[in-house]
RNA sequence: GGCCCCGUCGCCAAGUGGUAAGGCAGAGGUCUGCAACACCUCCAUCAGCAGUUCGAAUCUGCUCGGGGCCUCCA
């Protein structure tokens, strides 16, 4: 089965045909940089990460663009509220956007323009735009004609007659209808501002990512990606603005993320469960995120609590810990040529293929792994595993192929022990023990069993477990976990 | 009000016409001095009702419940 996407314009999955065979062009709205990102931004931006990488492992040469919007009213209000320039402002949250994204383990864009690089080529759309009758200048604002654009609402199927009932013009708009909405706005005091054929000004919301999207991937290209909430207006207005201009198909397939709720409520800063990834990143692992976002569909809503985040690090601990042990039983085994080789990593492969090919149906995917986990476990507790060259190659097999799907996904990339060992001491940070504590309790019930002392040892073994530790013991010794 | 989405085991979550994946939790068993880990076994007929169909969680209609967008928003 090849790769099949779900289309916001069709409302249907697609067969997904590049408009260039072999090469796919996709850009995604980044970011406004007047603030921390939250939750939110990290599942866009991890789910188009995960679709980047899925498309060049399929083998699509992908250029990704993924823009920062660095000129806007909230920006300018933010930076003027500081007291500071709206472009030192927006540097402060470009460089926040990068580390967080960082932080939570995304491969980079092929380009991540500014808007502001772009200011030429969104005068160059506008004047175009007016030219065409599509849009007029007003007082030294430029606003686009919606009535010009037969095709307008296309993309969030709306009805214009219903829209208008809504739509309000603002104080000091000179719009002739009130869904037009601005490509420029003419500068006033306290404003960035360039020089344009209408005068001093800035641009408008829509129109950077019409500049810089075809800029740098053309007038049409294959995937456009955001959140739902983009659809209307901002994805709406780039269709008018950019097939406006150019009169060509701007978006072969629109993808659109799902929004994260928080403990069942839509997050907003009004309801005050508002999460930025930093805050999150304190409590949580990077990866526990990641893994806990891609478990949904990309296109569900999903819901950020404490249980799910907890649920979500004990199913990737259960991958870690199969991957430490199989390396701990496989690792100094040299491959035996002579063995037959195992098929399973091929056929687990194959699952997950087909399952991203579903429109990128990750937790699905997840399952599939889970499985290959399953088997990796049954294999290694095979009496005499070892000394079995078959099962032992395919443990080996299994391994190697869950890390390798696991990258695409953006996860498995650490090594077992540290990290098992790196989520075990931070979890230990929201209980009332210490670490040193339970190592001398550990040594204590040692002596306890070597004296043969088990109602001591097992008095112990109960005292840390109601502290939320749970003792392990093996021929190596005693080691301790999260409960 | 308009448009759109959703309701699958205690919880999370796949499945969009062919007879319910996976994870967490739970029960029983193997292993263990006792445990834990791991493994094995067990654990849902899909909000309700009425239709279409040889066959529906999947299509249609209605009802109930939840959510989103309607120019701040990933």
């Amino acid at each position: 089965m090849s790769l099949r996407v779900y289309n916001t314009l069709s409302g249907k999955k697609e067969n997904f045909e590049p408009l260039e065979p072999g090469k796919v062009k996709m850009y995604v709205c980044g970011v406004t940089v007047y603030d921390y990102c939250h939750i939110g931004h990290a599942r866009a931006n991890i789910v188009f990460d995960v679709i980047f990488r899925y498309l060049q492992y399929i083998g699509f040469d992908t250029t990704y663009v993924r823009n920062y919007t660095d000129v806007d009213d909230k920006i300018i209000n933010r930076a003027n509220e500081r007291g500071i320039p709206s472009q030192e402002l927006a540097e402060e949250f470009i460089r926040a956007f990068d580390e967080d994204m960082d932080a939570l383990g995304l491969v980079k864009p092929t380009h991540e323009p500014r808007a502001t690089a772009y200011i030429d080529e969104i005068i160059s759309i506008s004047q175009t735009l007016i030219d065409k009758g599509l849009a007029y200048e007003s007082n030294g604002d430029v606003y686009y004609r919606v009535d010009g654009f037969p095709d307008y609402l296309k993309l969030s199927k709306r009805n214009k007659d219903e829209m208008l009932a809504g739509a309000r013009i603002a104080p000091g708009e000179q719009k002739h209808n009130p869904m037009d909405f601005a490509l420029w706005k003419a500068v006033k005091p306290g404003e960035p501002s360039w020089d344009s054929p209408w005068g001093p000004g800035r641009p408008g919301w829509h129109i950077e990512c019409s500049a810089m999207s075809s800029s740098l991937l053309g007038d049409s290209f294959d995937i456009h990606g955001g959140g739902r909430d983009l659809i209307f207006p901002h994805h709406e207005n780039e269709i008018a603005q950019s097939e406006g201009a150019s009169g060509k198909p701007f978006v072969k397939y629109w993808v659109h993320n799902g929004f994260v709720n928080v403990n069942q409520e839509k997050m907003s800063k009004s309801l005050g469960n508002f999460f930025t990834i930093r805050d999150i990143l304190k409590v949580y692992d990077a990866e526990v995120v990641r893994f806990f976002i891609l478990t949904a569909h990309y296109r569900s809503p999903i819901d950020f609590s404490d249980l799910n985040l907890k649920e979500a690090r004990t199913g990737l601990s259960r991958f870690y810990e199969a991957l430490h042990s199989a390396e701990q039983t496989t690792g100094a085994i040299p491959a035996d040529p002579a063995v037959p080789v195992s098929t399973l990593g091929a056929e687990l492969k194959q699952q997950f293929v087909e399952a991203m090919n579903d429109d990128f149906n990750t937790a699905l995917a997840i399952a599939h792994l889970f499985e290959g986990v399953r088997n990796i476990n049954r294999l290694i507790a095979t009496k005499k595993f070892t000394k079995k060259p078959e099962l032992v190659a395919q443990v080996k097999d299994l391994h190697a192929t869950i890390i390798e799907l696991g990258s695409i996904l953006g996860i498995l990339g650490s090594q077992p022990q540290q990290w098992l060992e790196k989520v075990k001491l931070a979890g230990l940070a929201g209980l009332d023990i210490s670490r040193e504590e339970i190592e001398q309790l550990i040594e204590e019930r040692l002596v306890a069993r070597q004296n043969k002392d088990f109602e001591r040892g097992d008095q112990i073994r109960a005292e840390l477990e109601e502290r939320g530790i749970e003792l392990l013991d093996s021929r190596e010794g005693t080691s301790w976990k999260l409960k």
